[in-house]
DNA sequence: ACAATCCCTCTAGTAACTATAGAGTCAAGG
DNA sequence: CCTTGACTCTATAGTTACTAGAGGGATTGT
């Protein structure tokens, strides 16, 4: 069975601009062609392109998985690292959520700032935004 | 007093670039600048600077910040606009949150397939990761 | 024969910066 | 007076993972 790619991105579950996106950055290799210069993907290249989508639905950078694609090859002798892999992503998510709750945490103060109809001249929401205490550097 | 470029930077704890980058945005307004072509700000120019690294650092998009910084003018007036404003980024970082949190658990599920060194001939991570239950769209 | 739908390549746009190149300005030291 | 170093200027390109568009060819159905 071949698949053009439109139908290679349904059954993939993504658009055809991002197939040929991830032909571009060398994640799926050159299908072959129709006659009429059409993309022709085998089994291979689907079961390929939907690992890839899976990784990106877990949010991984395609530079990862495109070291899970050469480490997969010989999973036995790359088991650690693919471990690795994996485990510093969680770490990325985990800080990345960490930094979220912190937000949400003072925006719900910011928040609080101005809970009705204001009852003083000026916003306090505005004013709690004009202030600063903090420095990044 | 004015400063330089540079001292408004690292007083309001951002980069040289990112003020010009500001400016360029029409988030700040162009400052005076001296005999050498230096730019020139103000207190005032550095309290606006202040304001949208605040916005920022709760991960405001600068689209917000533009509207804000309009609205802020007149706070009375335009209090219910500001707390919707605020609304809407705290569903934004809810839902954010929401989906990270997903993404971890599948991360953590993903990764408990592959405890200590594998026992298989192929790796249950790989394995997974090749299996496609979902579809995107 | 013709229209609708698919596909092709190439280019530019998104958000919010960051980084670089190549040049000018300014204060202090020798 | 000259030079060195730190600072600044403009303009442009790069980052991530796509998405959207132009301008054209291929295929399919009526």
């Amino acid at each position: 069975m071949q698949f053009r790619i439109g139908e290679a991105a349904k059954r993939a579950g993504c658009k055809v601009e991002t197939v040929r996106y991830y032909e571009q950055m060398g994640l799926l290799p050159q299908p072959s062609r129709s006659e009429g210069n059409y993309r022709l993907y085998s089994e291979e290249h689907l079961a390929q392109l939907r690992f890839i989508r899976h990784c990106r639905s877990l949010d991984m950078p395609l530079e990862d998985i495109r070291n899970l694609l050469t480490l997969r090859e010989r999973p036995r002798e790359h088991c650690a690292e693919i471990n690795a892999l994996v485990d510093e992503h969680i770490d990325r998510v985990n800080s990345q959520m960490a930094l979220l709750e912190q937000l949400r945490e003072s925006l719900l103060t910011l928040r609080s700032q101005c809970a009705g109809p204001g009852y003083t001249d000026s916003c306090e929401i505005v004013r709690e935004l004009s202030t600063c205490e903090c420095h990044d550097s």
